[in-house]
RNA sequence: GGCGACAUAGCCAAGUGGUAAGGCAGGGGUCUGCAAAAUCCUUAUCCCCGGUUCGAAUCCGGGUGUCGCCUCCA
């Protein structure tokens, strides 16, 4: 089966083919670590972890790199700006260093809950600064960078395709006159490369180099990380939406510019998370973390869920309504997996009806990930009656490889659950003498002890197969 | 001012030329002592107007609306 991903870069769907055969060299954009990640923040890691299980469901050997921003960087370009870690430190009364742990701590765990496979290097920037002087040096050498006011600027007049992945008209901008324009730049798009003067004299980070004491500018780390690791051309490069106007854009040219190679072959970017008709964002305070999703009473698989139902590439609107639905339908999985495993009847084997789900689940995938299709292909799975339930359950098994929903874990989870939260040999216990009072049909005393049980959170499932129980959702 | 995206049932959403996936919620049935769980059935002609076509939610033009980026941001 072919994958088909859509390139930002050519605005189409194109058939994906690595540089090296089986491999993939894959970087995506992480986090900034001086707060902790919103939802919105998550979906677009939980969109790379899916292409990543594509990946390797197809076959591909997958080295994945994800860059650690801990390096402050400012609030905003102009010289009014704050540096954001040390903003952020000063109102925790820490260090910088101290801050970027905690956040990069709190995000690694994030992933973790979200059943993320770990990148195969997740690197700190500050760890990269030397390479990032190399990729600096290579740029001045060649003559595309200039020094105004102590800092080291790109100059894009250099550098013709400036802009191509955006689709930025440079021109476009006099007429806009929307933007405070640093003085020191010779053209609004420039970009700083090295910062020496610091606005700021509480600035912690700071590393010799050639242009003095200081610290990089914010697009460098992502060249020099990217390269180090993965080539000077690699396969594909991942992130958010608004990266591409200027993040991806001055990656672009600082890269290609330094090694006059063609750096990406493939440019993905997720949609944003859209909340109350508003994207998610930090700066605007109040946002939703997974932790706090997790107080009101939907696990990191529910979230998990909710962003597989929508395609990558188009706004998902959040609100208290469309989480509980995921919540239903994931539990509602759940509940149905778990009789899978319980029950496995085993019906005549219908491998051609197996193999037709597995070529329409691996379609779909292919298909630029259209997870949404993808579920849709697992719920009639289940509800089929062409083939038993062992059959069902290899199935199951098989689609998780890409939903990392920890289907067939799930039941293992919930007993898990069960016995942090309640006495299971209580519970058990009552079970029985609900049996009991049941056959003895004293339908009194038997509601009363599914009350007391429901009260304990626990949930009583009747069936042929006798009596069940699971903590409630 | 520039650039871009989107508009599908009560809600979340697929589908991008051949007569509307899936999930949730709702309604009805089966099962059950009653429930719950499970299970079966059931609910839209795709923002508006015009055009192209044998045929359009899907292509083109116009309109209306919503949102994003252009400043740190997934």
């Amino acid at each position: 089966m072919n994958l088909v991903l859509y390139n930002t870069f050519t605005r189409k769907k194109e058939e994906f083919k690595p540089i090296r055969k089986d491999h993939v060299g894959l970087y995506t954009c992480g986090l900034t670590v001086y707060n902790y990640a919103h939802i919105g923040n998550l979906r677009t890691y939980i969109f790379e972890d899916v292409l990543k299980r594509v990946l390797i469901y197809d076959g591909y050997k997958v080295n994945h790199v994800m860059n650690i921003t801990d390096i402050g960087h400012l609030t905003s370009d102009a010289d009014t700006g704050e540096d954001k870690m040390v903003k952020e430190a000063k109102k925790e009364g820490k260090t910088v260093w101290e801050i970027a742990d905690h956040y990069t701590k709190a995000f690694e765990n994030d992933l973790e809950q979200l059943n993320i496979i770990p990148p195969d290097h997740h690197v700190k920037a500050t760890a990269h600064i030397q390479q990032m002087i190399g990729l600096i040096k290579r740029l001045e050498k060649k003559g595309f960078t200039y020094v105004a006011d102590g800092n080291v600027y790109f100059d894009i007049s250099k550098f013709p395709e400036y802009g191509k992945l955006g689709r930025i008209n440079v021109e476009s901008l006099r007429a806009g006159a929307r933007i405070e324009v640093d003085s020191a730049k010779k053209n609004p798009f420039d970009f700083v490369l090295w910062f020496t003067k610091s606005k700021f004299d509480d600035q912690e980070m700071k590393w010799d180099s050639p242009w003095g004491r200081g610290y990089p500018g914010w697009h460098v780390e992502c060249s020099a990380i990217s390269m180090y690791y993965l080539g000077e051309t690699f396969d594909i490069h991942c992130g958010g939406i608004d990266h591409i106007p200027v993040h991806h854009t001055n990656e672009i040219a600082q890269s290609e510019a330094a090694t006059g190679k063609k750096w990406v072959n493939y440019w993905l970017h997720a949609e944003f998370l859209i909340m109350n008709e508003e994207k998610m964002s930090k700066s605007k305070g109040g946002f939703l973390t997974l932790s706090k999703l997790v107080e009101m009473g939907y696990s990191p698989m529910v979230y998990r869920y909710f962003c597989l139902g929508a395609h990558y590439r188009q706004p998902l609107t959040f609100s208290d309504e469309a989480i509980e639905t995921a919540k239903s339908a994931y539990n509602r999985l759940i509940n149905i997996i778990i009789d899978i495993k319980k029950n496995r009847t085993v019906n005549k084997p219908n491998p051609e009806f197996v193999n037709k789900m597995k070529k329409l689940f691996s379609k779909k995938i292919n298909n630029d990930l259209n997870m949404p299709e993808a579920l849709a292909v697992i719920w009639q799975v289940l509800r089929t009656n062409e083939i038993g339930n062992l059959e069902k359950y290899d199935l199951i098994l098989e689609f998780d490889r890409i939903f990392g929903l920890n289907l067939i874990k799930a039941e293992q989870v919930l007993e898990e659950e069960a016995q942090q939260n309640v006495d299971v040999q209580l519970v058990e216990q009552l079970i029985k003498e609900r049996e009991d009072a049941r056959k003895s049909k004293n339908w009194a005393k038997s509601d009363e002890i599914r009350d007391k049980l429901s009260d304990m959170g626990v949930e009583v499932r009747d069936s042929s197969e006798g009596t069940f129980w699971r903590m409630k959702s």
